[in-house]
DNA sequence: GGCCGACATGTCAACAGGCACATGTCGTCA
DNA sequence: TGACGACATGTGCCTGTTGACATGTCGGCC
């Protein structure tokens, strides 16, 4: 349940209404942690009910706006110092790489093709991303470096999906010996980080 | 909805039980694709409901033994050939990134610590498993060759969020201007691959 | 013969997430 | 003034996921 979490902490930036943290969600965080309005809405009603925000401002439309409260920082503060993190991984894409064996080689070359296209570009987003704030085009504030971080996540993750969707064009499982290039191509080398 | 899908792939393999499909997601598929015992019984009955396995075999203490039938070979078929790729990544780790701003530099430090440690440890036992394969303790089928796509996808998936954690170390994200390392070490370098 | 650990299958309740539907407002442009 | 698009909040339902609980069998060892 980090949805809690990450509304508290968008909070903690600046106050917010559920319009705002929808938008900020799918266009920030939908990449690492998608929510819907729906879901948004419930929870924020729910953070109230619990004194972890409060209504901040009323505006046009019914538009309510909500800021954090002392015990909400506080609660934010304590996930992440003291709970366990979450490392589970759910990526269809991967998934799916485990019964490559039943696609013909044909029709995973496409498919590969695709995701590696797919992934590269994600990650030039991201490093497009990163690159302006490194000319500092939004400004500079420990909130801004850290999103700045998370950019960082998004260019290597991408990058490294792309790259392996490109490495199994060269190693797809057909039932010959010879469809698979042999390993003087290095199966994962690490840049010197 | 890959649950039933990644199923049926593995009945693909060969027949399998509740219990052995239980055991495959925990230490094949769990990282991408977690998964437990509640939930694939309930799908195997589904599934069957739909025609797509049915009864292989029955042995001892009530096990039961599925295989994929026809129909079934044709729906993961169509799955990974026909069906949109679902691209979502949900990751609290990232997540957690963009509020690290409201950690201490002491905080941050220890956890980015743990993190890269977990990660790169990972790291290195999909990179022996991988190697063990390659030096053929696995046998050389198309299935296990698709496994070890799947790991090379492990391998470099947590090599770079490892990677990612320790080049956060010299990044953090504090209020003052020197806490963060300029930029004479590149943010993200690609390997030759 | 009794115990234990691995094998094996299930139910149930609670919760999280996603999709479709519903409602209403404000500003702007034709 | 009427239409439209962006703003803004919500409900309801269905599916997927998780954790707790429940039950029973088989093989091997003491």
């Amino acid at each position: 349940m980090s949805l809690r979490h990450a509304l508290m902490g968008l909070l903690a930036e600046q106050p917010a209404s559920g319009w705002d943290l929808t938008r900020r969600f799918d266009d920030l965080l939908g990449t690492v942690w998608p929510a819907g309005h729906p879901q948004i809405y419930r929870e924020l009603r729910k953070l109230q009910d619990d004194g972890l925000i409060e209504m901040d401002s009323e505006g046009p439309r019914g538009r309510k706006a909500y800021r954090v409260t002392k015990s909400g920082v506080e609660e934010v503060r304590r996930w992440l110092t003291s709970v366990e993190v979450d490392h589970t991984l759910r990526l269809e894409p991967v998934l799916r790489s485990v019964f490559f064996w039943l696609m013909t080689p044909e029709e995973l070359t496409a498919h590969l093709e695709k995701e590696a296209a797919f992934y590269h570009d994600l990650a030039e987003k991201y490093r497009e991303l990163a690159a302006a704030k490194d000319r500092g085009e939004y400004g500079d504030s420990p909130q801004t470096r850290s999103i700045r971080i998370a950019a960082e996540a998004g260019i290597r993750l991408h990058q490294a999906l792309g790259d392996w969707a490109a490495w199994t064009q060269n190693h797809q499982p057909g039932p010959s010996e010879d469809t698979a290039a042999h390993d003087h191509d290095q199966p994962h080398t690490r840049p010197g980080d």
